[in-house]
DNA sequence: TCAGTTTCGAGAGCAGTGCTCTCGCTCATG
DNA sequence: CATGAGCGAGAGCACTGCTCTCGAAACTGA
């Protein structure tokens, strides 16, 4: 994150970021599938091959614009537990306030959410950057976990726990328990409640949920629940 | 299901077949985003314009898709848990036949699988055949839950349960439990169990887990745990 | 049997897409 | 100040979904 110097390198920045914006802008209209380089484009008054001078294409804008909802997605959640932190709540507490921050923060943007959880785009190898990025919002739930277990929480000792070696080290060095049952039910958590997210968003859940808020409330609660916090 | 009378409409119903047929099978090389009815038109030798004699455009044609993809999976669950019930497999062990049954579907045909759960087309507002053809997968989960409470089985007594009115009443009428805490929580084990494995199929593990398979055991195994199945 | 109607496939055409290439102009650096 | 890199504009290619027209084929009822 150098300051641009010159004056072209300047500008080379705040178009690239204007790009990024008009697309983002677009996606919340018309969804990732009929994202237009081109009416981007025409919506900054340049043609479409110039934008080629900032993205190799229309799949490497898309990269871009995920790795930033990845961002944004993360620090909603972080936040959220920063505030529930302050106001001195349980571990149950601060992991519903996450929950219905990233929920929250869904439906506000349903179609960066399809961007980041629904079909992947194909010409898209997660590069490092991306899995930062996205590592950020279930990093806030294994924070949760982490806090639960120094003030003593258990793994409820009658459920199934995951074999050690199915995570990945790396993975299981940010949780603080050597059997890693929280590290496996916490990945668990994770995708169920993201999951949850996508079916009432993809419409799954109609004619099945009346109330989607109040049913994602119960999920969280239920998924906190069986992961033992208090 | 009437047979064809006329030499006309018999041509019609194996056509419209025919094109459904060659959908599918380039879905499954380029995904739902780079299918195109022009390519199919000439797979099968005919100009575009033609095809749509047959379907009103290409997302009436994904429409199509998707309904016989929500029978295929859903006759896969339906196969497997009759095939452990003349086993004589307990709850837990039709739970997880099940479960696995549509693990392996999702990856033999992960383009279908994002046809289904992934991002959904724009024009596509789920008509009546759509959700009847839906349920047939979650409700064989259903299926299980009933024949274990028809046994005795009981919900966990202090696990959260969810709000009844929250259920649609024809959902909550399928399931034996006037509380509906089974309801609630099969639901959010159906939903669960879509998101590992979108989560596994749409990237979002690596680097996370190194076994998707047993990993997806354990999930299967905790879910039923969680509900209570002996 | 035979006119009239419907159904169908082919073709041309339109507006839009992603992407490539070339051509000058402008800016930055030697 | 000159050289080279970066840049925007424009033309063009191959492709897409979709509409329309037209002539031929298949079906219908008298």
């Amino acid at each position: 994150m150098s300051a641009p110097r010159t004056a072209r390198e300047r500008a080379r920045a705040e178009l690239t970021q204007a790009i990024k914006d008009a697309a983002r802008r677009q996606l919340g209209e018309v969804g990732p599938r009929a994202l237009s380089l081109r009416a981007v484009a025409r919506e900054l008054g340049m043609v479409s091959s110039a934008v080629y001078r900032y993205f190799a294409g229309i799949d490497d804008l898309l990269t871009a614009l995920i790795i930033d909802s990845y961002n944004a997605v993360g620090e909603k959640a972080e936040h959220a537990d920063a505030q529930a932190v302050a106001a001195d709540a349980s571990p149950t507490e601060r992991w519903l306030a996450v929950c219905h921050a990233v929920r929250d923060w869904s439906i506000e943007h349903r179609h960066e959410f399809e961007l980041l959880y629904g079909t992947p785009i194909p010409g898209y190898a997660a590069p490092q950057d991306t899995t930062v990025a996205a590592a950020r919002m279930p990093m806030t739930l294994v924070g949760i976990c982490n806090a639960a277990i120094e003030n003593g929480a258990t793994y409820p000792a009658d459920r199934p726990t995951v074999e050690p070696s199915l995570i990945a080290d790396n993975v299981a060095a940010l949780v603080d328990d050597p059997s890693r049952a929280f590290s496996g039910r916490v990945i668990l958590a994770w995708s169920g409640l993201i999951g949850v997210i996508g079916f009432e968003l993809f419409g799954q859940y109609v004619g099945v949920i009346s109330d989607y808020r109040a049913y994602f409330d119960y999920a969280a609660r239920a998924t906190a629940a069986e992961l033992g916090l208090p």
